[in-house]
DNA sequence: GTAACTGCAAAATATTTGCATCCTT
DNA sequence: AAGGATGCAAATATTTTGCAGTTAC
């Protein structure tokens, strides 16, 4: 699975890309840089992290998640994406008790009425509340 | 008006409170930190602007807009903002061409259907695209 | 006069870059 | 063997904290 990815994507298999993308695929919800330091532990530099979630963003494997914290939250793509053009239109849930985010892959991003003159490319939404480990 | 709403918001009225109040009022669209910054120039320090973007958010005077790289972004609340309490459920558009955010005040969050479990409190929705001035 | 706000310095945190070395193909 | 990925060091950028001095009310 793992493999699969990583060739598609013609990416070299290395120890760093295949441990955090099982993370990513073990791990439902998103991950943030922290987070995989964290579960990572002294495995890899802290520069190595930052390099491979970038390049799995560029090559479409990872999309980034809007937050009003400043900081970058990073979940899988479906099937569907491709490098530099994501089709992840759908709702994410970030839990207000346990912080955890999660993708709704089967709550689609509803279409809007944009006032005239501006055209829409792509559209994210985040909804906040209680997740349904914490009701 | 910026007098008004310090006032309504029990602040004292300072000189940087007042500027950067009045950057949002006259700016329409979004401001990131290193905005105000920029458009502030030597006149407060970086410390007293991010203590006051904090204060007003937390007064309810500006809002954060969600953003995937990790930017903060704030903008004027609307009337019925309390402190702590936002009721600014509208969309924020993104430019993809002059990267300017635009809070479409007109243009309110549609409801979507959660999964059993799911809990909403709050919802944020920003689309990107080609804005009026660009198109 | 008092409480609150500001500026400065410094610490803590986060991110990027260059380069030499090592690993994957 | 060659190109790409990694680790380390260091440069940059960002945000937070403490404290003394100043300002608003």
């Amino acid at each position: 699975m793992v493999l699969d990815i990583l060739k598609k994507n013609q990416l070299s298999v290395t120890e760093g890309r295949k441990k955090i993308l099982e993370l990513f695929l073990h791990n439902e919800g998103a991950l943030a840089h922290a987070d995989i330091e964290k579960k990572t532990g002294e495995m890899f530099d802290r520069v190595t992290v930052y390099r491979t979630l970038n390049t799995f963003v560029e090559k479409g494997i990872i999309h980034l998640i809007p937050t009003t914290d400043n900081s970058i939250l990073y979940a899988l793509c479906k099937d569907n994406c491709e490098a530099g053009h994501h089709h992840d239109n759908h709702v994410h849930f970030i839990c207000d008790v346990c912080n955890k985010t999660t993708c709704l892959d089967e709550v689609t991003v509803p279409e809007v009425k944009l006032p005239i003159g501006f055209t829409p490319n792509h559209a994210e939404m985040v909804v906040t509340g209680v997740c349904d480990d914490c009701k």
